[in-house]
DNA sequence: AACGTGCCCTGAACGC
DNA sequence: TGCGTTCAGGGCACGT
């Protein structure tokens, strides 16, 4: 599932293709995403890209009159294909340029969205979003006062996209691990060293990964789906049952906000 | 305001 | 072999 890392380097792929170049044509297939775009707002489209930027897990394709939102969902992914590739399926939208090539999201299980802005608006999703957790705006004053006032677990309120955004299950699960915090233990029950420590956690651990995913770039316009940074060893996510890396206890499992969460006992307090 | 739960969707993995 | 069931998850909508 495409986490913030992803989704940013899948900007950094897409961008060079998109930036300067004309939107010649819209081709929409299914329209049941999460969300879509009135057929009127996509027929008005053949504006010039200016610029491909990211709030949280949306992508922004910006044209002079709006930006389109993309998000990916779960299983979404985008390619960019010369304009004559046959579609496969799920592939749900195409943005055909006038390079001779497209813009294509294929998402499996359609949790992904097309969504459209008005210039000088925002859209009501990207409205109350916290701050990106690789900016200034996310420190450890804003973290401090967004868990003192939660009594709810530590990685649901890490989760929350009104504390910070793109923070993610698997992130969740292995910043947690990385701070030394249980993640069922309330966040106001969280200690300043360990929020300390959370911190620097998330930042570092966020952009490593993206730096890791470059490796993909040159190659983004191949079929090549796999995000370059689930190459990286993951601590906890998916090793219930396994023996913690660092102490060798046993990895504990259980499910907060319906979503699965690995720890270590030992190691996490 | 904060919190818990349901829902959307497909395909892989599993159980009988 | 072939069913049915379970699970994965982002994030909004809703009820309390």
């Amino acid at each position: 599932m495409p986490e913030l890392p992803e989704v940013e380097v899948s900007r950094q792929g897409i961008s060079p293709y998109l930036e300067n170049r004309q939107l010649v044509e819209v081709v929409a297939r299914q329209r049941q995403l999460r969300w879509w775009v009135p057929d009127e707002v996509l027929a008005q489209l053949n504006q010039p890209i200016l610029s491909v930027t990211r709030r949280a897990k949306y992508l922004l394709v910006q044209l002079p009159q709006g930006d389109i939102i993309l998000h990916l969902g779960m299983s979404g992914h985008l390619k960019v294909l010369a304009a004559d590739t046959p579609a496969t399926k799920h592939d749900h939208i195409d943005l055909l340029l006038d390079s001779g090539m497209l813009l294509r999201l294929n998402d499996t299980r359609r949790f992904g969205a097309v969504l459209w802005q008005q210039k000088g608006e925002v859209h009501p999703l990207l409205a109350s979003l916290g701050p990106e957790p690789l900016s200034d705006n996310f420190n450890l004053a804003h973290l401090t006062a967004a868990f003192a006032k939660r009594g709810s677990a530590a990685k649901l309120v890490l989760m929350d996209n009104h504390v910070v955004v793109g923070v993610g299950n698997i992130y969740a699960n292995e910043a947690l691990f990385k701070a030394g915090i249980l993640p069922s233990k309330p966040a106001k029950a969280v200690t300043p060293p360990q929020l300390a420590k959370l911190l620097p956690v998330i930042k570092d651990t966020l952009a490593a990964a993206i730096k890791q995913g470059g490796t993909t770039l040159k190659d983004f316009s191949q079929a090549d789906g796999k995000p370059g940074y689930f190459a990286q060893q993951l601590q906890v996510y998916g090793r219930g049952g396994q023996p913690c890396l660092t102490c060798g206890t046993v990895l504990s499992e259980l499910r907060l906000g319906q979503r699965s969460t690995v720890f270590c006992p030992k190691c996490q307090s």
